[in-house]
DNA sequence: GTCTATAGCTTGATAGAC
DNA sequence: GTCTATCAAGCTATAGAC
């Protein structure tokens, strides 16, 4: 049993990662964060420098490994499949099941670190300094992965799907209960092989559809008018 | 032109939908509300007795109004097909195509609305209290609406589909600018139009493949094993 | 690297005049 | 209903001893 089992960073870096994720970035003081950690309250500042470089710092410590994870079982299943391309489920496997491997690690630190990003990437304020920096790179070649799975469709269907993608999955592991609640305990949020028997197949189905539209997409009922009145329905008022 | 365009509660309500939607409610001060609204610091307590209140009425005030809509859009589609039952798109359109309408109003305050309530979503703190209340009532119905154009379908499929759903409609929603950023503009998160065009779409096709799945379901490569190890990929360390 | 002490603000909330 | 004034508490951040 070491005398000093984690260094002071590291006992920072977990105790903010959890409590950003329970309630929240601005709802967690540097007191909050400190007191948890059994630290002084000077030591945020000694080794981030400031509450929000340990926001961002919480953030890349896990994003580069589940990057790795993803890109790995990425490039797994294009060498199984080459010269031909994986197909849609098998990318979206690649891309979701690293998520769900993690969340069942005995490690609690991965379900806080899932339930922040699900915070951050739906905040105007953090998402746009902090997703794109983090893990673009990534998931553009997921984007291009899919493509490629998907050659009939546009590129604007690949990227639409892949956002509503991004939002399931981000409230999928927020942790907030909800699915526990409206479906009273029929589905849960921690049932995490429930989650990947039907996330890569129900997206799938999904992306596949967009795809064999392409045709009729254009000619869907819009005569060539500006974008302002985005449904004929009878508007009342 | 009236003298008081508009009574204080009015002027403090939006004000606080704004800022919570751009910063996320913990970051927005009674100071910050009120300075925006151009109204004395003490009228947010005097109004509403404390911030979190005034953000429980932010969430009610326009929560009526589009479970509303969305019901009126759901009957509707019910009555036309009755005795029959409506298709999975149709359900799903009456679902996301309200949201859509109301955004393309001139007034502004749904973006924020619906911005602010993907934050709300995504929080485990404030999601337990806030969305069940404003939310539950409507929801289960279109579960049961869901279910009724899917009886192949298990409740648990359903329950997730919806869970699906409501992640990516909160992200696309949340205005963070991220897919436009991703796609180089090719995809915009104003583009109303864009959204509706795909949506239900994308997501009828995912309800169905779960739908179709119900059998081969139960005989997933998982033997009687306990769920801690999602997959068998080979688990480094 | 850690701790004490504290500067300098801002916070939510309220009491009381008008 | 609105405004002034104010409170007590909490905040980030830092300077300096050890």
């Amino acid at each position: 049993m070491p005398r000093d089992p984690q260094p002071t960073q590291d006992r920072l870096l977990d105790a903010a990662e959890m409590l950003f994720a329970q309630r929240g970035f601005h709802a967690v003081s540097v007191r909050d964060i400190t007191r948890s950690a059994k630290v002084d309250v000077s030591l945020v500042h000694y080794h981030f420098g400031s509450l929000r470089e340990l926001l961002a710092q919480v953030i890349a410590r896990r994003a580069t490994i589940v990057n790795r994870a993803r890109l790995d079982a990425l490039q797994a299943v294009q060498r199984t499949r080459s010269p031909s391309k994986p197909t849609v489920e098998e990318v979206l496997h690649a891309f979701v099941d690293p998520m769900l491997e993690l969340c069942g690690h005995a490690d609690p630190g991965w379900r806080n670190y899932f339930a922040l990003l699900a915070q951050v990437n739906n905040s105007p304020e953090l998402a746009r300094t902090i997703m794109t920096s983090n893990f673009n790179e990534c998931v553009e070649r997921f984007i291009k992965a899919l493509m490629e799975a998907l050659p009939s469709s546009k590129p604007a269907d690949i990227y639409w799907g892949y956002h509503f993608l991004s939002g399931a999955l981000t409230l999928t592991f927020a942790d907030t209960g909800r699915i526990d609640e409206l479906s009273h305990g029929i589905s849960r949020s921690s049932d995490f092989a429930a989650i990947a028997r039907r996330c890569a197949l129900f997206f799938a189905g999904g992306f596949k559809v967009l795809a064999d539209l392409k045709l009729s997409d254009t000619r869907r009922k819009s005569p060539p008018t500006r974008r302002t009145s985005v449904k004929p329905r009878a508007a009342r008022r």
